[in-house]
DNA sequence: GAAATAATGGATCGTTCGTTCAAGAATTTG
DNA sequence: CAAATTCTTGAACGAACGATCCATTATTTC
């Protein structure tokens, strides 16, 4: 009955997440999204309605790939290690992007704050985010790896707030070791004193000891 | 000869950098800082040239900002307690103003990263924060208090990545629990063991012990 | 007071923004 | 094939952008 759809949309979606996120919502213009997509601009509104449309389609997009990142968190055995290198994965991700911080703090931290559905959207993100660390953590706190005392809800939390503080210490002038001796300060914080040797050793060269005297 | 300044140059100075730190150096038009300033369009070109050269006189002004807010810092007592408290002091200040995040952090991940002039004043005050940091850190670990394994600047690195992710956090869904928990967690990894108790208790609730067993 | 200088106010420049119109080309269903 | 429907294309829309012009007003120095 109709003309079949010339474009693939997952090719475009991705292409103007990519926009999105280098240059944020404002910043990318609907001219650098053609150029991006290849699309005509009339094209790219038929099949997102306006600019809102095309980023709500995107951060969805986006919100996907987090989901999918997180995966590795979801093995039965998962615990420090696996969150570390979430940590390591993720910056270097944000590295070969070109891209500065993860899109939704980028969108957290813009001015379509006021945004009802965006704001869902971002908040649901980073809910899930840490819903998955707090899983992790719970169970390394079950093996004996992470503290006993640990809240796994606001450890999650705490984990977040480092990994996207990330950002900000790596783009304000600190350095790759500035970056590394954070992520290691961090999981010495959530490790469990040493009394008894932790079941599985950490693969991971973030594993220095604390309470060495 | 000529004829002298009408408005205070400190108070457009003040209320352009609340409306870049609201909206961003692109959101912050130039009608929303006339708007905000009470200033004619032209009188903050002759002012200050163009868009670009106002937002960098409002960024050397939130730097002098910045500086003195660190002053707190540079007691000769400051350790652990006054840092905790500079971060309270700082989301607290976030709140006030209405601003998600810092102004050099959000300029950091927006796009005018390629200027290479605000890249120098982001870069050059992220530094000044973290030697700050480090020196009270420094100080705390020699009298005892903070952990003495610890390097200073690391140390320092680390409290900035977590100051800042604190606002991706609040933003992006985390309670305001999540937010203490994170900072007390944080204070928690710095701070000594307790084999000898630190001369100077700690004023502040943020002293929860850790190594209970 | 006169000359010089700067601030003001209002209009307006060219550009780019997000968005839409109108017409032709292409493809599916009957 | 014909009708219906959608995609594609290029041009154009009004609004807002950063920036500037210009005549006027106000102030300071000589």
């Amino acid at each position: 009955m109709a003309r079949t759809r010339e474009f693939d949309m997952d090719l475009v979606l991705e292409r103007s997440l990519s926009a999105f996120w280098m240059r944020g919502f404002e910043g990318a213009s609907i001219r650098d999204l053609v150029e991006a997509t290849g699309l005509k601009a009339q094209s790219l509104y038929n099949a997102f309605g306006d600019k809102r449309g095309l980023f709500l389609a995107a951060l969805a997009r986006y919100r996907a790939h987090v989901s999918e990142s997180l995966t590795p968190l979801g093995a039965p055995g998962a615990g420090l290690a696996e969150l570390s290198q979430y940590l390591e994965t993720f910056l270097s991700v944000l590295r070969a992007q070109g891209v500065s911080a993860c899109l939704l703090v980028k969108t957290a931290f813009g001015e379509q704050t006021s945004d009802p559905e965006i704001r869902a959207l971002v908040t649901a993100s980073g809910a899930a985010v840490r819903a998955a660390f707090s899983a992790v953590i719970a169970a390394s706190v079950a093996r004996g790896e992470a503290r006993a005392d640990l809240d796994p809800k606001h450890a999650a939390a705490y984990l977040f707030t480092v990994l996207h503080g990330l950002s900000a210490l790596s783009h304000t002038g600190g350095t790759s070791a500035d970056v590394q001796a954070s992520i290691v300060e961090t999981f010495g914080a959530l490790r469990a004193p040493c009394k008894r040797p932790s079941k599985r050793p950490s693969k991971r060269s973030s594993n220095r000891q604390r309470r060495t005297t």
